[in-house]
DNA sequence: AATGCCTGTTGCACAGATTGCAACAGAGCT
DNA sequence: AGCTCTGTTGCAATCTGTGCAACAGGCATT
């Protein structure tokens, strides 16, 4: 809607393939150097981008601090996060908790306490949305519109021979997914991975995000890991009853 | 230098405080609310702000994308992980990476397995730059003149009586700092908190990153911390030759 | 139940900011 | 030393963004 904020962020994407200097980012713009410059410029002063010593720019700072501001205040990350670790300490398992937002499914939150694992490879990082149990639900809860929509819209890849191959198929699990109330993903993106999940919902019933527990099949095999349902969706209705019962905004109550 | 842009890039930081509607927006950009509408919808375009059920703004998932994307192009990052892993299994202590960019430090690392803490509660989030012993490292090798402008230009919050006081005392601890190779945070930051830590050279002798080992004085006393320098300086030394042995970037090698 | 207020939204004309050009500067390389 | 390449600035034309005013829709109040 805006031409020149457009433009000035148009560039950022960009910038996250890696650093580039200055005719990169105009040709890739479509613009003179100048404007790009000029873009360049108010993108640094917000501390969106910086400036490397050998002069080309790449992604700033200040993209961080507000990634992590954004993500602390999601008020469910904050009231589901104990009762994750508690999930954790008891199965042991990876568990994920994912949101929806604008056609994009990604991780806000995640335990993993057994490998200590680099935890920002995961957290904010679209998930695989076609495959992911917690996509699933997520997706399932849509309008049917919407979901129609979303799912012609999608590309289906195949990760493994399990992965969902196309938008009827993909329809037709959320139809499933929806009518049971809680979704898997049995080696439908890495072949040796499982996954059970179980929705969040907020006070009108919607599903507001979704919790997932996730295990190799080298350590439990997929019916051993669905033994775990029970424990998975009783979590994850405690979080439903804790985030509906309370509003945490700082609206004050009668 | 662009105002269009400058405006919608105010509303980031804006919105990082919390979600906003349109009026909020407007006001405190201290522009019509028409124009404040425009701005969002663009920023809302590129998943910059998302707009949660009740109408309100909120900083957006993209966001999170691109703060991911970026740290994965820092390089030193990359190389230093591993050893930073090592030395965390060694001495069970947490272990930082932090770099500097733009009178600001960060932490683009972070290594704690004794304890689940949640890891993104950390990296990308700025430093307490005048205490941090990171910060002194990767402050204390800028040239003087800018070293001096942005000493005093710095806050010197006493988060504690250790802390670093003002902008001479600061200059100070820097030389002394550059002097000898490594720098302590005794309780400057919180109280029962000690850090060391060591700088990580690039090719030409610059610092380009600083690693650090945190731990409480419940756990070991600051004495018993400081038995750790040499393992550190050498993790520390290790990750430097890594890194100015090899070129990462694409640019093809004789 | 109807009214009034408040928030978000659109069309339009003006003003002003942004754009591309061309000329300049400075570094790195042949 | 000359050359080219990249980054940088001043300027005028114009296109874009801005604010205004009117509209729409929802919510709470009368």
């Amino acid at each position: 809607m805006s031409q020149t904020v457009d433009r000035a962020l148009s560039i950022l994407p960009l910038l996250a393939e890696g650093p580039a200097d200055l005719g990169q980012v105009a040709d890739r713009l479509g613009v003179h150097k100048s404007t790009a410059l000029r873009l360049l410029r108010t993108l640094h002063e917000h501390g969106l981008v910086y400036r490397q010593s050998d002069q080309r720019y790449r992604l700033g700072a200040r993209l961080f601090a507000l990634a992590q501001e954004a993500v602390e205040n999601l008020d469910v990350r904050e009231i589901a996060h104990p009762h994750l670790v508690r999930l954790n300490e008891s199965c042991g398992h990876t568990v994920h908790l994912a949101v929806h937002e604008d056609g994009e499914v990604l991780y806000i939150d995640k335990v993993d306490s057994r490998y200590p694992v680099r935890m920002y490879s995961r957290i904010g990082k679209p998930v695989a949305i076609t495959v992911a149990a917690v996509a699933k639900l997520l997706l399932a809860d849509l309008p049917e519109p919407e979901r129609r929509a979303l799912a012609e819209k999608l590309d289906y890849p195949m990760y493994t021979s399990r992965s969902t191959p196309s938008a009827p198929a993909f329809l037709r699990e959320l139809d499933k997914v929806r009518e049971q109330g809680w979704a898997t993903d049995l080696g439908g993106h890495e072949e040796s991975i499982n996954c059970v999940a179980a929705p969040v919902r907020g006070a009108d019933g919607r599903v507001v995000a979704a919790m997932s527990v996730s295990a190799p099949n080298v350590v439990v095999g997929a019916d051993e890991l669905l033994t775990l349902l029970p424990l998975v969706r009783r979590t994850a209705d405690a979080i439903s009853g804790e985030y509906s019962g309370k509003t945490p905004t700082k609206e004050a109550g009668p």
